[in-house]
DNA sequence: ATGAAAGCGCTAACAG
DNA sequence: CTGTTAGCGCTTTCAT
C-alpha cells in the first residue's frame, strides 16, 4: 500500500514539467498579463496534472499580502452572528479568500485586546467587526488599524460601516406599539452596557411614546441576557412587576420568543391580553406569529465584505456610513 | 499628525536591540529551554519595547507548521453549527491556534471539493469537519487527508469522531411517545438525503415503535428544510393528511418549535391535543416548553478541538469514536 | 514575453 | 547556552 509522498509538489516541479522557469510559472498562474497564451496553457497543464497549489505562507511572505480577512466578533454562537458569517463567506470565498474568526469579548482586558489585535492585523489585509462597541482603549486600537476595518453594527471613526437605523426601530416600534390602544408599556434589553444599539432603540422608543402621550415607567424596563432565555424571564419579572401591561417591546427576536413563550405558558393570549413585537425577523419569527422590525442582516454581511474588499484594494476609498432602514412586519402578536 | 511607520518591528530588531542572535531571540519567545533566564528576560523585554509580533507566514514557512485549523461545515447559520465553533473557537484560542472556516456543501462538484480541499489542506494543521456527510470523492478526499481529520456527526475511516447516539435517540423518542398513550405517530425531518444521522434517527425510531406494538405510515414522514419554518410546514402539511395524529416527532429543536408553533397557532394544546418531540434541547425549547432529547452540542466542539490538537501533536495516537449518550427532557410539549 | 537572482522574516540544524 | 548559516516556497525587480 503506497503512501501518497509527504511533500506537496513546489512551483519549481511545475516550472521543470512545463520547462519554463518559476517566475513564468508564477504569472501565468496568478493570471497576470505578459504570459504567451500558449505557455500559459502549458504551464496550467503541468500545474494539474502534478496537482500544484502554491503555498500560501510562502506566497503570502513573498507577497505581503495576506489574503486573509478576519472577523472579530463578541460570540458567534447568537443567530444574528451567524447570520451575518453566513453573507460574508460567501463573498470571500467567490474571492478566494481565507476568512479567520476571532472572540474578543467586549470586556477583554486592553492589554489582551491590545495583543490579539496585533496578532491578528499581522496576519490579515482587513478586519470587520460585528457588534463590537469595545471599550475605549480597544476602541483606540480599531481606530489607529494599520489594515482596513468595517464594523457591523456600530460606527469606528475613519472606518465605514453598516447598521440598521436604530432610532427608527424605536420609532417604529412606538408608532406600532401606540397605536395599538395600548397605555401600559415594558421594555425587555439586553444588558449590554454601553451597547450603543440598544440604548439608541430604547430612548428613541421612548421619546416616540411620550409623543403619543404615553409614559412608561423606568422600573418596567427589564435588563435581561440576550438569549430566548433572558427575553422569558423578564416576561416573568414583567407579570410579577406589572401585570397591567398590554404591550412590551423586546430588543431581539430571540428575547421576543422567550418572553412570548413564557406568556403563552402564562395563559395570556397575545394580542388581545398583551402584544410583543421584537427586531430582526429571526426565522422563528415567522413560525410563532412574532410581529417584528426586520432587518436584512445576512445583506449586512454580504456589503460588509464587499466594503472591505474595495478598501483593500484602494486605501483611499471614501468612508462610507451605511444606514439601512428596518420595515416593520406585523403578524399576529401585536395589534 | 505622525502615522506610525508601515513596517512591522522584524526578529532582527528585536535581536539587535538586545544584544544576542535572531536565533536566540526566536528561541527565547517561543519559550524553548536552552535559554538563560537572564536573556530571555532581556529578548522579552525588547520585544515589549518594540511592540514585535512575529509574522505569521514567516514562521510557518521555515517551521512547515501553520499553527492554524480548518473547520468545515455545509452551513454556519444553523445553531448546531453556531455552537459547534463556540466550543472549538474556545479550545483554540487558549492554544493560540488560527481557526479557518469553510462551508463545503454537500453537492458541491467533486472537482471543486477536490480543488477546495487541497487548497485548505496546504494552509492548516488539522481540520475539523462539522455535519458534512461528503459524498463519495469528497469522502475519499477526507480520507485520505494528509493533515489529521476530526468529525462530528458522521464517523469517517481511519478518523476520530464525535456524534451523538442517533440510535438511541430514535428508541428514547420511541419509548417516550409510546407511553404517551399515543397511537397515531410522525416524523418531520430534513431532507438531507444521505444523512446518516437522520436516516438511523428514523429507523430506531420506526423499529422501536414497533416493539411497543404500534406502525408508522411512510405517508406521515414529512421531508423538509431543516429550520423552524421547515418544521411549521411540515406540521400544516401533517394537519391536512392526518389531523388524527397524537404524536410528532421532529428531527431538531429548531423544526420542532416550528412545527409546535403552527399547531398552537391552529389551536391545538400540546401535550393534551398532540406530543411535539424534538432533539438538540436549543435553548428555545425550555421557554417554549418543548420536551427534548438533549445533546451537549457545545462540548462536541470542545471534544473535537482537543482531540485534532492531540492528533497534530501525535499523529499515530489511536483513533477514537466517541458516541455520546442522548437524555430525554420532558417539558409540557409531551405527555 | 521570459529568465536570473535577490529577498520576504523566520526556524532549524550544526557548531562551538 | 548562544551564534552562524542555510534554507522554507514563493514574488518581484531588473535584465534580456
Amino acid at each position: 500500500m503506497s503512501k501518497t509522498p509527504p511533500t506537496n509538489p513546489s512551483i519549481d516541479d511545475v516550472a521543470r514539467r512545463a520547462g519554463v522557469s518559476t517566475a513564468t510559472v508564477s504569472r501565468a498562474l496568478r493570471g497576470l498579463p505578459n504570459v504567451a497564451s500558449a505557455t500559459r496553457a502549458t504551464v496550467e497543464f503541468a500545474a494539474k496534472e502534478l496537482g500544484y497549489h502554491p503555498d500560501p505562507h510562502a506566497s503570502r511572505l513573498a507577497s505581503g499580502r495576506a489574503s486573509t480577512v478576519g472577523v472579530i466578533a463578541p460570540y458567534f454562537g447568537s443567530w444574528y452572528a451567524g447570520q451575518v458569517l453566513t453573507g460574508i463567506e460567501a463573498v470571500l470565498r467567490s474571492e478566494h479568500l481565507d476568512f479567520l474568526i476571532t472572540t474578543i469579548s467586549r470586556r477583554t482586558e486592553p492589554e489582551e485586546f491590545r495583543d490579539r489585535f496585533a496578532a491578528l492585523t499581522r496576519r490579515v489585509d482587513g478586519i470587520i467587526t460585528i457588534d463590537l462597541y469595545p471599550s475605549a482603549p480597544g476602541l483606540q486600537r480599531l481606530i489607529d488599524s494599520p489594515v482596513p476595518v468595517v464594523s457591523l453594527g456600530d460606527e469606528l471613526p475613519g472606518w465605514s460601516s453598516i447598521r440598521v437605523d436604530d432610532a427608527r426601530v424605536g420609532e417604529i416600534a412606538a408608532a406600532h406599539l401606540a397605536r395599538g390602544d395600548n397605555s401600559e408599556f415594558a421594555i425587555i434589553r439586553g444588558r449590554s452596557s454601553g451597547s450603543p444599539v440598544e440604548d439608541t432603540r430604547v430612548e428613541a422608543f421612548t421619546s416616540a411614546l411620550a409623543e403619543f402621550g404615553h409614559h412608561i415607567n423606568s422600573t418596567n424596563v427589564y435588563f435581561e441576557t440576550e438569549t430566548a432565555a433572558g427575553g422569558a424571564s423578564g416576561a416573568r419579572r414583567l407579570l410579577d412587576h406589572d401585570p397591567r401591561a398590554t404591550a412590551v417591546f423586546c430588543l431581539s427576536d430571540e428575547m421576543a420568543i422567550g418572553a412570548l413563550a413564557h406568556l403563552q405558558a402564562k395563559g395570556l393570549r397575545t394580542p388581545s391580553d398583551i402584544s410583543v413585537l421584537g427586531v430582526d425577523d429571526h426565522e422563528l419569527a415567522a413560525p410563532m406569529g412574532l410581529s417584528t422590525i426586520h432587518q436584512p442582516v445576512a445583506s449586512h454581511g454580504v456589503w460588509a465584505a464587499e466594503k472591505l474588499l474595495a478598501l483593500v484594494a484602494d486605501p483611499d476609498l471614501a468612508v462610507e456610513r451605511r444606514v439601512v432602514e428596518p420595515g416593520l412586519i406585523v403578524r399576529s402578536s401585536t395589534r
